[in-house]
DNA sequence: TCGAAAAGTTTGTCCTAACATTCGGTCAAA
DNA sequence: TTTGACCGAATGTTAGGACAAACTTTTCGA
């Protein structure tokens, strides 16, 4: 007698009317049940087609709820076995967003000082990562993060100047990427390299560590849904204050 | 006049009698064409009914190719628009696979010197990452990982000892990765931290650097594809020879 | 008793067929 | 000149069915 679970406890109610996809509203659902542990980790499940039976919905539609779920590492499916959650407790996709709202989830209260401001001629390495022609300008910024008064993290950004007007004052109290999604734009992707190395003695004093402590860097491009690269980044975090967690997802 | 780009020019033939998905075929087509510039970058391909049509697949296979494209990064959908190119050359997904892995692909020859090799009660907080039981024992290993004789990584691990039998032997020319795989076990998700410190002493001989260098830390937990947590590793690189490139996508 | 074959279960792939939603542009009305 | 309605085009969602492949369990024969 397997221990299956099937999803009729879970009272999940999906809403045809919404314009919320079905799929995403399953998905959410389960991954809401697993969150709070009303499916227990290691704990099987019932297989795809009694599942959308039990949700009358049609099984490519279910298949694309646990979809989702399989590719940010809640579940794994095994075919001839059957669909297991993780046991870890897995945290969520390192998402494609600024620190910023990183922290703004997470509860904190992050703060940005504008250390310089302009609006710029792009220089060669510029026009190359965001694919500008020759004398073209863009935004450059240099902002210090503060976490609860605390310095957290120097960003440098250069910001192609034709999808956005930017300015100093707005950007004091709100994220780059909320301005930049504000103004139409939608990110659908960012190439991002992660590393390390010591911080030299400007970047101490801005952070307020030691000359030579470790800091963790992120160099990103990020590009939007029609394929421009909107943004370069170049950022140095605090290693003691700062590390990033993701999830890798084979197939 | 639109330049919409049909895939007959790429003479994609597909092979219905291989046992690869017809799906996967498709994309890994694509994706050929995009990285040998066959796709322009920018470029706009034709609609999804098209593209279907001309290789005499359905709609729902062409998708599914196509999305394995923009999942990776190397395709961007707009709803009522059309699909592009990304501009810029994305580089591969970060792969859940070894550094050993890793190394071997580019053409490097790494080699590995294990430093501790042992057999051992898992300690608590070991027990609780892979979820076993008290009692319960563990493989643990200490591997210092060249390449071409230049020290690059240390890497410490701790392997459950109920789905492989490792030896000392085999893991000096083989990766952990590789020899587990070859075990049986499938990987499906990994759950890393990257961050960034400054080396000791000890860490510091072992790679040939300065001590008080950076590093880049990189914790990992790796679970197959019936939901075990198969190994968690504790690494460290030099920081001016390593670093992880990564393509975030949304949606 | 043990190993091989067969049957059953479950996920994986592929297809056809609609309809919905969004975007970009055109064209007419204000 | 600007606004609004409409239309075509493209991606997004949902359904239902059929078969394939991998795995587990049971059954059967030596």
């Amino acid at each position: 007698m397997p221990s299956n679970k099937g999803l009729s406890s879970l009272r999940l109610d999906i809403d045809r009317s919404s314009p919320v996809p079905l799929y995403h509203q399953v998905a959410q659902g389960i991954e809401a049940a697993i969150r709070s542990g009303k499916l227990a980790p290691g704990s099987k499940l019932d297989n795809e087609i009694a599942l959308a039976a039990e949700l009358n919905l049609s099984r490519p539609t279910m298949r694309k709820a646990m979809d989702e779920l399989v590719r940010s590492g809640l579940l794994v499916r095994k075919r001839g076995v059957g669909t297991q959650v993780v046991a870890s407790q897995v945290k969520r996709h390192l998402e494609l967003s600024s620190l910023f709202d990183d922290l703004q989830v997470s509860g904190k209260k992050p703060t940005s000082r504008i250390l310089s401001f302009s609006h710029i001629a792009a220089d060669e390495a510029v026009q190359d990562m965001l694919h500008l022609g020759s004398g073209a300008r863009v935004y450059h910024l240099v902002r210090l993060r503060l976490m609860e008064g605390k310095p957290l993290a120097l960003m440098e950004n250069w910001v192609r100047d034709d999808v956005a007007d930017l300015d100093e004052r707005t950007l004091t109290e709100r994220g780059l990427y909320e301005v930049l999604r504000a103004a139409g734009i939608n990110f659908r992707l960012a190439q991002q390299r992660i590393g390390a190395r010591t911080c030299n003695d400007y970047e101490a004093d801005l952070l307020g560590v030691q000359p030579g402590s470790a800091l963790v860097t992120m160099d990103r491009t990020a590009v939007d849904d029609i394929g421009r690269n909107i943004e370069v980044g170049h950022h140095v975090y605090r290693a003691d204050s700062y590390s990033f967690e993701m999830t890798l997802v084979n197939r």
